[in-house]
DNA sequence: CCTTACATGTAACAAGTTACATGATTAG
DNA sequence: CTAATCATGTAACTTGTTACATGTAAGG
């Protein structure tokens, strides 16, 4: 559905092999969606196939020959078409409120030993987004002159994984003192 | 994967008919994670099919027969299994970042239109959980005493809706007041 | 020698959605 | 007459994951 937009997206930006979006998806791009090189290169052949993107090989005379994709015209279109159509409806998944669902069945240890890995990781991917704004968006990239690049969609990538890491953050601390102090008293 | 655990969880509290944990779905435990219900009729008789629920059918004069599901012994050991069993790596979707991503190919009002779109609808959720939570949480239920029931789950899942939806509300007013800040200087 | 980076793919499977089907009863 | 509620299902399709495969070159 959208890993399709995602692409395309990036290759607004620049022409890109199927490896090299990979990378991105794996390093920055992957704070806000994902995707495994295997889907990326399912994405690249098929919309190459509607006309959406043209690719061009590109032969190497020490690394393996790669294939480069761009952006056309018709993949412009579809590009704007879907941005804008509304997006489907919020779908919430909060796999740690099945857990609670599950609480009567489990000791309470193992229900707070989640609480705790989950806390675990969102303070390391707090501590994470902290350390990427510090070393590349000291001062924040100016988003009032032209259009947006990709450096300034990654620094709001990274606001955004602020707010909901420290919003999770607060409602795992809150929630589990709630839980906690019953079982205490 | 986690729809499977879900179903169990709630069965954990009570037998239920498929039927019945469909509309649980489509209502309050939609807040935190939904399925459809041929979903849902395919993970139970899968499920009993291991022996990890039992089954009863249930005959009606008036209304069509239905199947009601227990959970059984090793449907218990299996939820506790799965509930010590560490979640999957936090996966972020984020597309409106996407939609942002996509920016030097479309037209600006198109962009600001969808952030209109995701301001209403974290609105009206915010609404429809503080009009819940009014309703059916006031005093908020006691998570002190014995284990936990549905209802307080449904409460946690409120409080979780809360957080979720204000820290998103206030990134998309402050990102769109960066990018209309940006267009208008 | 072993690992990592480069670069692309096939195949099988799991999870989730959409469309369609059936058939009785009750409410407007 | 029409629609909604109850109750369960099949089939086709899309999306995403996991496992496996291939082959070169550079660095330790």
């Amino acid at each position: 559905m959208s890993l399709r937009y995602a692409v395309l997206g990036l290759l607004v930006h620049e022409p890109m092999t199927g490896y090299e979006i990979a990378r991105l998806f794996d390093a920055s791009v992957g704070h806000f969606w994902s995707a495994r090189h295997q889907q990326i290169y399912r994405e690249l052949r098929e919309m190459a196939g509607w006309g959406w993107l043209g690719d061009t090989a590109e032969p190497h005379a020490d690394r393996p020959d790669a294939r480069r994709y761009a952006i056309t015209e018709s993949g412009l279109s579809a590009l704007a078409a879907w941005v804008d159509t509304p997006l489907p409806p919020h779908r919430p998944r909060e796999p740690v409120l099945l857990k609670l669902l599950a609480a009567p069945a489990v000791p309470p240890d193992s229900l707070m030993a989640e609480f705790d890995r989950q806390l675990a990781d969102v303070e390391a991917r707090l501590a994470a987004y902290r350390d990427i704004v510090a070393r590349h968006y000291d001062p924040p990239p100016p988003l009032a002159t032209g259009p947006l690049n990709r450096h300034a969609v990654l620094y709001l990538s990274l606001t955004r994984g602020l707010s909901a890491a420290l919003a999770y953050r607060d409602w795992l601390i809150e929630t589990r003192d709630l839980l906690v102090g019953g079982a205490a008293t």
